[in-house]
DNA sequence: GGGTCCCCCTTGATCGATCCAACTGCGCTG
DNA sequence: CAGCGCAGTTGGATCGATCAAGGGGGACCC
């Protein structure tokens, strides 16, 4: 079992194994094993030793060998859905980046897969039959999404980032973010800022989550005894809607700031206001959801309610390994609160 | 070894093993090996039979037994950038999404690593030393950046997105968008709509891309017979020195139009046009570059510089398996042709 | 002196796939 | 009828790690 050690930094053709280890430092293969895993168990001067050597060879145990012993891979599986190039799509973007860094330091790494429209559990079903992955992270759980209850029949370890809305059938572990919370924050803003008449454009009606962010702002106006009616508008998440909505109400109520269910919406308001030479955050307030790059790079500042993705990641993470280690988890979900992220156009 | 098969479609404990489907079709286990990797060397009864056990049991190979006996894993590494929310990342996040596709149907999968600053090779250490990725694709090539070199040197098959542009070391496999032709597009564009002053907002010199590019222009104007003296302009790729660039451009040169390094620039030029009450498209022609979300959703869509990025994830993936396979590159380098997004703002 | 711990380390078996060499029919040849 | 080649199949070895027992030796106690 006597190999060449590492010429220089170059790799080898065969990389150094745990017996080559254990040869060069005069202890058992065993001893090597424990030396990475269990170090407690070495005598001081012994780990010293064998450390060295680890050090000297450049030894990395070989993931393929310890995956097969101990059943498990490291990895957590993501299902990654094709660029659909909307804002909502770039917040994703900018969770599975928080979502890297928190599984590293944890000692996992991400794995991710595609989406196939046909088959949407095929992509889950191959990974976990061939074990291939510990864990998923489902980010797709909106009402109807067959995917989470799949796993948990399967039992499947798995966190979904995304309450299960139609909770009288989901029983698995969730993390999300208030998003009437969010929407509280942006109407109470306004609200300080001296506004009374404050929209909302939203998404359609079998959308919970955009009911969820519409209730925040429809709670908060009612709180501060503000009326609503005529000030609340239901469309499609495209630029061209959120135009056309804000006209209307312009139009029709005269309100003087706008809340928006998402970035691209508060762009379509941003438009109109540009066409009828009305300046955001002078003469018409705006605020967007997401926090998108939109909104940073967008001349005019748009003011956005940011979701604490960071948290997010880490908070899912944590749970898995709660999960992976047969450790109770605390509670079954966990929301956390979003930001306001306050510039010119409010 | 008997097991019992998965009841319902319930997990089973420990899942199906080649050794129980063999038992199972009354064959032994090379033979169900041979059914799925070498399916000829099979009776066409056999190989029904074998595989008809595989479905009733829902057999899936083990990853980890297989990824130990034949040396590989099936795995993509790449390194994913913290998030810098600039839109160059959100190119980088729709290049992820394209290479997640193109791998899957080469049936290789995309594992994520996060960049560590501090080391900036030493998340490609590990998982080449402990044969977690059977390869890497590199995606920050600029000058000066030590991981292509590294992994050269370590012998470790990877392809680069993006150039050497110190060729003098580098003798690596790369793919890349060729950024001159990018703008040597939206230049004529704007000259075939009458613009003679065209003015270049790029990058500070000692970025090759940002050159590279800036070359585009140049060329371009220059083959038309038009003048480029006090047109051009070098700054940081951030939204306010894009709108200082034009500013300054706007008061000396008199352009009509702008032909931008980035899409972030050419915000800080439409910035600097809403100030002035000029109309982009009407009053004077812009042209980004990257074709990014905020290209599309902004109220006066963004002319921009779209680079193929299915087509580079494609032919990354096509050089990984030859490179895999040993097989001969054709050409070390293959450059593709970005394409020009034409909307309101020219 | 001898037994009992405990600490530290070693040895053999094992995870589940593929590689390897050999083995079995079967048809054909000399 | 022995010998040979070919296609299909077989059991055993192997990849490199961890798991589960199994010592050896010193300290300590009776």
């Amino acid at each position: 079992m006597a190999r060449e050690p590492r010429s220089g930094s170059q790799l080898p053709v065969t990389p150094t194994t745990l017996a080559d280890v254990a040869e060069r430092a005069g202890v058992s293969r065993q001893t090597v094993s424990n030396a990475v895993n269990n170090p407690d168990l070495l005598r001081p001067d012994t780990l010293e030793r064998v450390r060295q050597t680890i050090a000297e060879l450049g030894y990395s145990p070989n993931r393929a060998a310890r995956n097969l012993r101990t059943r498990t891979s490291s990895l957590i599986g993501l299902r990654f859905t094709p660029a659909q190039e909307g804002t909502a799509n770039a917040m994703m973007d900018r969770f599975v980046h928080s979502l890297v860094e928190a599984s590293d330091e944890a000692g996992y790494h991400v794995l991710l897969f595609p989406a196939d429209d046909e088959d949407p559990v095929g992509g889950y079903d191959n990974l976990l039959r061939s074990t291939a992955v510990d864990a998923f992270v489902v980010t797709d759980t909106y009402l109807g999404n067959p995917q989470a209850a799949w796993l948990s029949q399967q039992r499947a370890p798995f966190v979904a980032f995304g309450r299960p809305w139609d909770d009288d059938v989901a029983r698995h572990v969730w993390v999300d973010v208030d998003g009437a919370a969010g929407t509280r924050l942006a109407t109470q803003h306004l609200i300080d800022r001296g506004h009374t008449r404050i929209a909302w454009i939203g998404w359609r009606k079998d959308s919970p989550i955009g009911e969820d962010r519409r209730s925040g702002w429809l709670t908060t106006m009612h709180a501060n005894g503000l009326s609503t009616t005529g000030l609340a508008s239901r469309v499609e998440d495209v630029v061209h809607s959120g135009a056309e909505a804000a006209a209307v109400l312009l139009d029709e109520s005269t309100p003087t700031a706008f809340v928006c269910a998402s970035d691209t919406l508060a762009m379509g308001v941003l438009h109109t206001l540009w066409i009828r030479q009305l300046a955001p955050g002078r003469d018409i307030a705006v605020v967007g959801f997401d926090d998108s790059q939109v909104a940073q790079v967008f001349p005019v500042g748009l003011t956005s309610v940011r979701q604490p993705l960071e948290d997010v990641a880490v908070e899912i993470v944590r749970t898995l390994r709660l999960l992976l280690s047969h450790q109770p988890v605390e509670a079954r979900g966990v929301l956390l609160e979003p930001t306001l992220v306050i510039r010119e156009s409010s």
